[in-house]
DNA sequence: TCTGGGGTCCTACAACAA
DNA sequence: TCTGTTGTTGTAGGACCC
């Protein structure tokens, strides 16, 4: 707590939904709303126009249409979120260099320590500056707070918004905070707002009132006392320019929930690797695998398993949550999976016995030494119960030997994938199927590859129609050509055709926006864009081979399944017969395609470059046409797209609709908000003329 | 048709070691 | 040697935030 305001919060004012607006001038001014687009979604960002119809962040997407029918409904675009609060965060780091994202919008900044403000009116000042350099750079607004502390600074930008300052002058706080609700506080959410308003305080006055010792015996020492503190106006925590993450999580929801056991397993192991991917991306190991289940009732369970050292190998981290699996009950559906790692650190249990390794050959250890020392890497720690589980430990000779047999499966995964997996064995071993799991590529030097590039602005490859696909393997056991999210945004793919609820390409004006909930349509351009082709995507396969036929989240229905099949192309895998009976994609699971039969993952089936299947684009995406230049999808289904062509600064666009396959129309990333800026990401186009097209090649 | 995804922090409890 | 206490670690769940 200082004695002047020179704590700066910034707050930029519905983010996302405006970063839209000002990318597509025709949607300014109306009701804007992003977030997930599938059954399970859930609101993101609402622009204030959509909020005047009740709509708001957290809310599922189903209410939010009730409430605004005609909004524009927009899944997120992170590459484009991401360059704008880059620009943010660059226009923040002139103040000072202690600065402090919270997230991509939001972010305290100390003035003292940057020698921008000392005193009330230098604050406002810096602040007033800051307001207007945003807009200039971004074309976006921000609401600022300046404070003596962070928690009034963060409450003093909510009281700005939107596109506002507010300054609290230190000495005023009680006064202030009083008669607020204890909602306001950080760390009050419903749980603890519901449990302090039946203890019968409803204001920040009742808490300060109540004193320390009954919130300590309300709600436990630390909340308790933090709160009190809160409440009386103290908060002396200091803005933290670096925080190092403690966790890296990834996490699925299905469409429908998994009842199939082998299903569930693959998911996991699946999202092992994810998990694992983005690990490595930030350099990070770690020793404790977590996995997340959320069942059917929404009830969720965690379960966790601590390694001997910290680890980033794929292999191990895929094994310890298959193994956390095997204790969980998963019957009656399971709603959502997920798997973390905690306790980072930057370096491996491999490295460390690398490096004792090198000390031994200097002759520092025995031969016996040496010997163990290799056998327990990967080993996990012995379970509660106190039994090792030796069986599932994998020591480093073993890693590099299915990395080997990871690499060489995929020329033959088509095929396997076409099988399916006998089911009602739970030996079922995924490393059998090819594409899945399997695959995956263990550690480089013992034959594991790298993701080849990151992120690629967010475009998975080889991705299902239907949005899912595991990205399968090349021949020479490396990860798909441009690494990141190998996942189309998969559980929420819904195939256009199948599902239904995929508007008809839209009239100008007659619906802003689209709700086209084919996320998944990459998959028709993903053999161009990394010099894949269809055969390789087909040898990505899912292991039950649902190829394109049974979609991820049981729209496979028998209608869909033609479809997909009469568009695989050779070298696919193509559906399963049990996909054609009716969408169920394991083969077995009494996978009578019923409602919502879920049919397993994996792309197989029709993929990029099969002839006949129109590709898919994602309501809001950037695209480019050949004659009509720069524009968006506004919405896109039964082999159509719609596309309104605008760009920022340029005026409302038309629209146009066209053939999905037309070779004129290709994606692009996104532009910078205000035309011409300098502190664009370099990476990604500065306008249309200089990008030539958005770059991605066609299939 | 309710309820995402990626985090952080806290609490409680059991097991174990000193 | 046995018992009680205390601290640490691992695990699980809950609340909260954006």
């Amino acid at each position: 707590m200082r004695a002047s305001p020179t704590i700066l919060h910034l707050d930029m004012d519905a983010f996302f939904a405006a970063a839209e607006q000002a990318a597509k001038p025709s949607l300014r001014g109306k009701p804007v709303v992003v977030g997930g687009l599938g059954p399970r979604g859930v609101v993101a960002t609402a622009s204030y126009e959509a909020r005047r119809f009740g709509v708001h962040s957290a809310m599922p997407m189903a209410q939010a249409r009730r409430l605004a029918p005609n909004a524009a409904y927009l899944v997120p675009r992170f590459s484009l979120y991401r360059a704008v609060s880059e620009q943010v965060m660059r226009l923040l780091r002139e103040l000072s260099p202690l600065v402090e994202p919270l997230s991509l919008d939001e972010a305290f900044v100390d003035l003292e320590a940057g020698g921008s403000a000392h005193d009330a009116a230098g604050a406002r000042a810096a602040g007033e500056r800051l307001r207007s350099d945003i807009r200039a750079v971004t074309g976006l607004t921000g609401s600022v707070g300046l404070a003596g502390s962070k928690m009034l600074a963060k409450i003093a930008s909510e009281e700005a918004k939107p596109d506002g300052l507010v300054l609290i002058e230190p000495g005023t706080e009680r006064e202030l905070l009083g008669p607020k609700s204890v909602r306001i506080l950080p760390g009050v959410g419903p749980a603890t707002g519901e449990h302090l308003r039946r203890a019968g305080m409803s204001t920040v006055a009742d808490l300060a009132a109540a004193g320390e010792d009954e919130l300590v015996r309300l709600l436990g020492k630390a909340h308790g006392e933090s709160l009190h503190r809160m409440a009386m106006g103290y908060d002396d925590r200091p803005v933290v320019a670096e925080r190092d993450a403690k966790s890296v999580s990834v996490e699925d929801t299905f469409d429908v929930d998994l009842h199939d056991r082998v299903r569930v397993r693959w998911e996991v192991e699946r999202l092992a690797e994810r998990c694992v991917q983005r690990l490595r991306g930030a350099g990070r190991s770690g020793r404790t695998v977590v996995l997340k289940v959320r069942r059917y009732d929404f009830s969720t369970l965690t379960r966790s398993e601590t390694l001997r050292g910290p680890t980033d190998d794929p292999v191990v981290v895929r094994e310890a949550a298959a193994r956390l699996l095997e204790g969980v009950d998963t019957t009656g559906g399971v709603r959502l999976l997920g798997v973390g790692v905690t306790g980072l650190a930057d370096y491996t249990q491999e490295d460390l016995f690398a490096q004792a390794a090198a000390e031994r050959a200097e002759g520092e250890a025995s031969a016996s030494e040496r010997v163990e020392a290799v056998g327990a890497v990967g080993a996990v720690a012995a379970d509660p119960a106190g039994t090792t589980r030796g069986a599932g430990s994998v020591g480093v000779g073993d890693a590099a030997d299915r990395g080997g047999a990871g690499g060489s499966v995929p020329g033959e995964s088509g095929a396997l994938g076409g099988q399916g997996v006998p089911v009602g064995s739970p030996a079922v071993d995924a490393r059998a199927w090819a594409g899945g799991p399997a695959g995956a590529p263990s550690r480089p030097g013992g034959g594991a590859a790298e993701p080849a590039a990151g992120e690629s602005a967010g475009r998975p490859v080889a991705a299902s129609p239907g949005g899912r696909g595991h990205a399968g393997l090349r021949p020479d056991g490396g990860q798909p050509g441009a690494g990141g999210d190998a996942r189309a945004d998969g559980p929420r793919g819904v195939d256009v055709a199948a599902g239904g609820g995929v508007g008809e390409p839209m009239e100008p004006d007659a619906r802003e926006g689209a709700s086209s909930e084919g996320e998944g349509r990459r998959g028709g351009r993903a053999g161009g864009k990394t010099g894949a082709g269809a055969g390789e995507a087909g040898a990505a396969a899912g292991p039950a081979g649902a190829g394109g036929g049974g979609g991820p989240v049981g729209h496979g229905s028998r209608e869909a399944v033609v479809r997909e099949r009469a568009a695989a192309g050779p070298g696919s895998a193509g559906p399963s017969d049990a996909g054609g009976a009716g969408g169920a994609g394991v083969p077995g699971t009494g996978g009578s395609g019923g409602p919502g039969g879920a049919g397993m993952p994996g792309p197989g089936g029709a993929e990029p470059g099969g002839a006949g299947e129109p590709r898919r684009w994602v309501a809001g995406e950037d695209v480019r046409h050949a004659e009509y230049g720069a524009g968006w999808v506004q919405g896109s289904g039964l082999g159509r797209v719609t596309v309104r062509f605008e760009e920022p600064g340029s005026p409302p666009g038309r629209v146009r609709t066209f053939w999905a396959d037309d070779p004129d129309l290709e994606p692009s990333d996104p532009l910078p908000l205000v035309p011409g800026q300098s502190s664009w990401p370099a990476s990604l186009p500065k306008s249309r003329s200089v990008e030539g097209g958005g770059g991605s090649a066609r299939p």
